[in-house]
Parts: structure tokens; C-alpha cells; sequence
DNA sequence: GATCGTAGGTTAACGGCGTAAACCTTACAC
DNA sequence: GTGTAAGGTTTACGCCGTTAACCTACGATC
């Protein structure tokens, strides 16, 4: 496999607190259980999409009672939510580190994001297919959306490279936005079938 | 709105046969309960997404059982497929009429199909998503996609575009997926998020 | 003209789903 | 020693897709 490691969504490293639970900073059992469910959603979600990832399912990994989940999770929307944010926060350590030894300023760069984040997405279909077409329902600002990590690392290396005169000098946002579409669309296309 | 008028992706032309169903050429009220369950299934589509669309909900709209519908569809995935194919079905045609009064082989004409492609998506949407994220659970050949007809169109403009020499000669098939993918990419980015 | 097969339904039922409500335990604060 | 709350459990409700068995009208066959 080409690439850096497969990024593992869930387990946070040590420094960063839980972002939501019951116990901001205290019992540390107690947010275990949150994250078993979190990587038992994930595996559901990642080995058999969506449809897999029952309440049921989740919590017969961890063996607890399906409604326990709703002491830690609103409701399955919330805890899908939680996964697809988990898994998106990722993808920005997981672009950065693709491009680390390319040269700033550099279209290589800006190429090799590019490749980086197809291979993001094909690694991350479950997450992929939930954020651009299930979610979408009530679409969120671009600013919400997981991912936009993504876009920021994207967004400055056009930067550097229009500052060093490799890329022409436009509208920053415009040009982001055309790089994504153009490889989000590779992505969405090639997930949906299989061209040539 | 801007555009052709609104297609209407199931009622057919009255030359076009049914293309599946019990009766190839002869009772038509045979294929009327299968309309009937496709019209159906395709508002209650539209309206409030995949969820709404419950065999349930579609017998009830057209006073039958739910179990009816199994008479003329295998299961509910070949019902929600086939109301996507006839969909799709149309969008070549409303391409086409989109671009009717561009002339032929200018690049004026490619890019109003770029325009149409994201007016036909986001005016369908709900088939969009289907297309692109649960449906590409298995893949088919592009062949098989309902929208080719939309690339073909497409492809055609290209090949006409390439010959009167308003695009520089290339392999068409790659110019045509690279455009492809920009309006492809643009319309799921906008479905998803507000950029912005 | 009786009989039979089949098209086009029906009702009943099964197992699974998300989730609300009520209840039970354990631990800890006062 | 008692209240309170966290972290569960059991039960139940109303949906869902789907199967099985049955009914009924009708057109073809002998």
C-alpha cells in the first residue's frame, strides 16, 4: 500500500482530551466506554457500510444492550456523526504527511495533495459515502464540514506555490475549489464505477 | 428556472415499449399497476429521500398492499434502480436539448453542458445520491451507469470541439472524464456544503 | 361447458430496526 | 444513612423488507 500508514479514526492520541463526554477530564472508564463504541461503530461502518452499523450490532460488539448507547449518543445520527467527524479529522495529518517531503511552493506538491487525498478517499469510502450523500440532506457551511482540514492544507500549498510563482496568481478559494472538484469528482465517479 | 422545462423521468413517450414487465406488447393495464408503483416511488423519492421510499408508502399511495409491488419488482432495490435508470434516462435528453442552440464543435457548447449537468443534478438530486453513494456499493462498469447517455453527449461536443480545432487534440475519453469530474466534483461539494 | 393455470392481488407473520419508558444497581456526596 | 446521579437493563412500540400461504378473476384447453 502505497502512502503513509492507514490512519486509525478513532483512538485520539494521549494529549487530547475527549471533545464531548459525560466527564470532561476524570474517570477514565468512563469515557472507555464511549470509545468502544465509537471503534466498534467504526468497524461496522468501515467492513459493511451504513447498513451494518445497527444500535444492535454496535452495542453486541462491546457487550452491552443496544440502549445503552443512548447514554452516550443522542441517537444513531449523532453517533454516525461522531465517527465520519472522527475519521475526517484525521484526513488532514493523513494529507500532510503524504505531501511532508515535497518542496513547498512547489506544483509537485500541490500534485502529490491531489493523489493523496483519492487515496484518502478510497481507503475511507464508508466515511466518504456518508458525509457527501447521506448527510448531505441538510448540507452544513463549508466550515463545518469534516474535511475542511483537508481543504486548508490543499489551500496553502496553492498559496505557497502562487507565491513562488509556480502557480498564477488568482483567487485562492477559486482555485482550491476547482483542485477539489476535480479530484473529489475522480473519486466519486471511480467509487460509483469503474471508467474505461 | 433557468433551463429546459422539468423532466419528468418516469412516464415514457408513448412510442418507447415498456422496457421490463409481465406484458411486452399487450394488456396495458398490466403495466399500468407498474407505472403506477413507479410514479409513486418516485414522488415519495423526491420528496423526503431514500427513507421516505418504503414499499409501505408506495403501496399506500396507489391503494395496495405492500407485498403487491413484489408481483412486478424482485425486491425494493430493483424498484429504487429501476426509478434511477428511467431518471437518468432523461438526462441525456435534457443535455441535449440544453446545448440544442449552441453550434456545434464551439467550446461555448461544452460548457453549457457543464451548466446543464449541474442544473439536471441538483434538480434531481435525490437520484443523484443514490447513483453515487449507495448504489456504488458494487461497482458496475460505466456502461451500465444510467448518466452515460449523459457522457456520451458529452464526449460528443468534445470530438465535434477537437475536429473544428476549439480544443487542442487529445484522447477524447481522458478530456471528457477530466471534465466530467470538475462538474461531477463541483455538484457533490455543493450538495454536501455550502462553500463559501 | 367444466377444468386448469396463472396473473394480480390479499392477509398474516417473521425477524430486525431505532428508540422511548421504566426500572435496576452501584458509588459517591452530604 | 440517605439522596442523587451515572451507567446500565428489560420491555415494548411502531416501523421496515420480505416470505408464505391463500384468494379470485379470467383466458386457454380438453
Amino acid at each position: 500500500m502505497p502512502g503513509p500508514d492507514t490512519i486509525d479514526p478513532i483512538s485520539d492520541s494521549p494529549a487530547d482530551p475527549p471533545a464531548i463526554g459525560p466527564e470532561p477530564a476524570g474517570d477514565p472508564v468512563a469515557s472507555e466506554t464511549e470509545r468502544a463504541i465509537l471503534e466498534a461503530a467504526r468497524d461496522l461502518l468501515a467492513d459493511g457500510g451504513l447498513d451494518a452499523l445497527s444500535m444492535r450490532a454496535v452495542a453486541g460488539r462491546i457487550g452491552l444492550s443496544a440502549t445503552a448507547i443512548y447514554h452516550w449518543f443522542q441517537n444513531k445520527d449523532a453517533l454516525v456523526d461522531r465517527v465520519v467527524q472522527h475519521g475526517f479529522e484525521r484526513s488532514e495529518e493523513y494529507l500532510r504527511r503524504s505531501v511532508a517531503d515535497r518542496p513547498r511552493g512547489s506544483l509537485e506538491r500541490v500534485a502529490a495533495l491531489g493523489e493523496a487525498y483519492i487515496r484518502f478517499a478510497l481507503e475511507n469510502r464508508q466515511y466518504f459515502k456518508i458525509i457527501f450523500a447521506i448527510q448531505g440532506e441538510h448540507p452544513r457551511s463549508i466550515h463545518d464540514v469534516p474535511g475542511h482540514g483537508g481543504y486548508l492544507v490543499l489551500r496553502e500549498s496553492v498559496v505557497e506555490a502562487m507565491e513562488a510563482g509556480t502557480i498564477r496568481r488568482e483567487d485562492p478559494d477559486l482555485v482550491v475549489l476547482f483542485l477539489w472538484a476535480v479530484v473529489h469528482g475522480l473519486v466519486t465517479i471511480f467509487m460509483a464505477c469503474d471508467p474505461g
